[in-house]
DNA sequence: TGAATTTTGTGACAAATGTCAATTGAATTC
DNA sequence: GAATTCAATTGACATTTGTCACAAAATTCA
């Protein structure tokens, strides 16, 4: 089993314990992609048909407000990303997912998932126990987005998801934190980070 | 068969087609409960161990951050209510769910939830739908409430949840939108609302 | 390497919002 | 129905943050 699928099969186990042979149905429906820096995973408009296991690598997901690029997750390895929305409903994506550093992932088609659903009640259990982590990230979001002045907001991100602040263009930090560049240097500044 | 539990299972007829018998099999789990106006359904730091069809009547969700409350979400009859992270985590809950009007909900518990989900499998899938509607309004959440300007969120629930605004007093409203009352006040008198 | 481009940091100022205090208005209670 | 409490509004001012302009630093690419 290669190394990417590997990764895959671990993460898993973390979230949910399955049994032997549980695994194996998803191998004839994974397929592994290469995504260069710069690279967009879903485009907007596009319709997002699957999810992503990132075996290596950085994204970030944004939407264009006003012409304006704003960042709402970034996502590195050992963790899954997906146009929910787009995913879930089988509408256009209104979110772009772009690599933010050479990166490989292992994809899992919608249409799949419903398969291996069908072949092994496993599978909806991972599906929802996904569903739910994506809850509570969204969940920290929105209050870390509400009241938190903007150091706050910072210091919480700094605390939640270091390794973010290290690899990430700070613009694209300003845009996730919903302040503006210049405010994040000068707190940058302040902060001694 | 009572009305709120008729209430319940045309609602869920809205999330699932549900062959006939698959809701039966709930009756002798769901339990319908009166909460006046100012009681609470669930309070930070019991477990909340179910969720609530709001047959009749509105409620807030909220949580104290340094002695203030924030409030995080409004549900009204014929929604869902639960306190998301302790519900699916078992942990105790730091939210707060209070009565703005009274209310009759029908309650389920997590427990029984489980065992329905045992029976027919429908019930998992309910599960699944429930936490992506979840998802998405979260979402939606945290979208409104980076970047906007108080205007635009204001302007932004009056168009989503319009009614939100006739039902709900004005200081939990600001909270909501992570405006000072007074801030609020000023853009109600501006919009002429 | 060196030029061009992009990203980040800084200063000056304007706009938005928060805070405090006082007032008005509405609801509740006796 | 008057008194009391609570909620909402308004004014004055301080603070935070955004915007624009430009400089410095880092990165990219020929």
């Amino acid at each position: 089993m290669i190394n990417e699928i590997k990764n895959f099969k671990q993460y898993l186990a973390g979230v949910i314990p399955m049994g032997e042979g549980s695994f194996e149905i998803a191998l004839q429906y994974l397929k592994v992609e290469t995504i260069e820096k710069g690279e967009h995973l879903v485009k907007e408009g596009q319709a997002c048909n699957k999810v992503a296991f990132i075996s290596n690598g950085l994204f970030r997901i944004y939407y264009l407000k006003d012409g304006t690029e704003i960042n709402t997750c970034f996502c590195k390895e050992n963790s899954i990303t997906s146009a929910f929305d787009s995913f879930v409903n089988q509408v256009p994506s209104k979110e772009n997912i772009q690599a933010l550093e050479d990166s490989v992932v292992v994809t899992l088609s919608s249409e799949n998932l419903a398969k291996m659903v069908g072949e092994n009640a496993v599978w909806q259990t991972v599906r929802q126990l996904l569903t739910e982590k994506e809850c509570l990230r969204l969940s920290g979001r929105a209050t870390s987005l509400s009241f938190e002045p903007a150091l706050e907001k910072y210091r919480n991100l700094l605390r939640d998801q270091p390794e973010i602040i290290q690899r990430v263009p700070v613009q694209h930090i300003a845009s996730y934190l919903g302040v503006s560049r210049e405010t994040l240097s000068r707190i940058r500044a302040r902060v001694g980070e």
